[in-house]
DNA sequence: CCTACCGATCGGTAGG
DNA sequence: CCTACCGATCGGTAGG
């Protein structure tokens, strides 16, 4: 039931800025007034555009996390494990680097939505995690991966680019391809069997 | 200025509620009321224990830093750098897990804090960091590690052990131990030199 | 998109 | 540790 008001691009406008201050400040930490005025507008005329403060995390969160399925779409499921592997964890960077506020929001105030998006948002990443374990346990099975537990490491896996939105800076000098590329090579090597690890070592 | 009031042990069983609630919903989702609610008590007595809302948060990411700190510590400089780094790792996680309500406050909540005190957590985290990359660095020296950039081998170390808070489950079947160890192993492989990583794989 | 206004709740104090 | 109370701010609505 959103109006769709006046102004058209509005409501990207005010997304935008509200990414920015919920991804730096905090969803609770910021106020309406406060997204109001980076917009220089009343706060009471944001209502005009959107429902209320949740629908605004709403919004940013569920296309935080659509970028993120639509990413690793991209990547075959036919590619061998390794390599489609070292494409996920590119293509979650690339999401994560090139948007970095809404990447903050999604992680970290994620947990401030009402109890039904919070259970849809858990289990959609639940399902996207799948994919990187299904590529750890799939190479485990042909041999180029040696982990004890493929859950355990795929969780090592996410949680190390998961965290980059804490400290990545896009004005940065780090360049986000060649991290994304430090990032998959530390990563897989980390999960590579012993014998394979020897080989391949060319770059 | 802390008042010391009253019931002895008191403040402890404060930041105890409040590590757990500040964990668990985040700091600024969390009201007062519902903290002295939590301890059975009304919104105005808390202030005879503690200062204000701010000091408490301070309390506890005060407390985690130096739980980070003195792990840290107990491992010796003389160690060679991949055993150091391994060292550093397992002590690392034991913090979080053993204290996940404040690693999560001291994680999520710490931009919270006035300027002042952030900008004395961000120099304290700075020179934690120091110690893994110089674990980094020297093993580079000595052959152990190959990595394009020290520094983002650090940051990608450090990402893995810190997201940890967000699902580790002290509760769940994961053995606290295991975990580290594997956690080590993982993120050890992913940095040795190639040549080096296939000799030395026993367990 | 504005003015005017709402009830609720916020962190915190006074005084006992 | 309580009751009583504070000003400020919260998200949001009415009505234009």
């Amino acid at each position: 039931m959103t109006r769709e008001a006046l102004r058209p691009g509005r409501r990207e406008e005010i997304l935008k800025a509200a990414g920015e201050l919920f991804g730096s400040r905090g969803y609770h930490a910021t106020g309406m007034r406060e997204l109001a005025q980076a917009l220089e507008l009343r706060g009471s005329s944001l209502y005009a555009h959107i429902e209320g403060k949740e629908e605004l995390l709403w919004a940013i969160v569920d296309r935080a996390a659509a970028a993120f399925t639509t990413a690793a779409n991209e990547v075959p499921d036919y590619l061998p494990p390794a390599e489609r592997l070292e494409r996920l964890i590119t293509a979650h960077l690339r999401v994560i680097f090139r948007q970095l506020d809404h990447a903050a929001v999604f992680f970290q105030d994620w947990v401030h939505l009402s109890t039904e998006r919070r259970r849809e948002m858990v289990a959609r990443r639940d399902e996207y995690q799948q994919r990187f374990r299904r590529a750890v346990e799939d190479g485990v099975a042909d041999g180029s991966f040696q982990v004890e537990d493929p859950g355990v490491a795929t969780l090592i896996v996410l949680s190390a680019l998961n965290f980059s939105y804490q400290w990545y800076d896009a004005a940065g000098p780090l360049d986000p391809e060649r991290l994304a590329r430090a990032y998959a090579r530390t990563l897989l090597d980390g999960l590579r069997s012993r014998h394979h690890a020897a080989a391949g070592g060319k770059e």
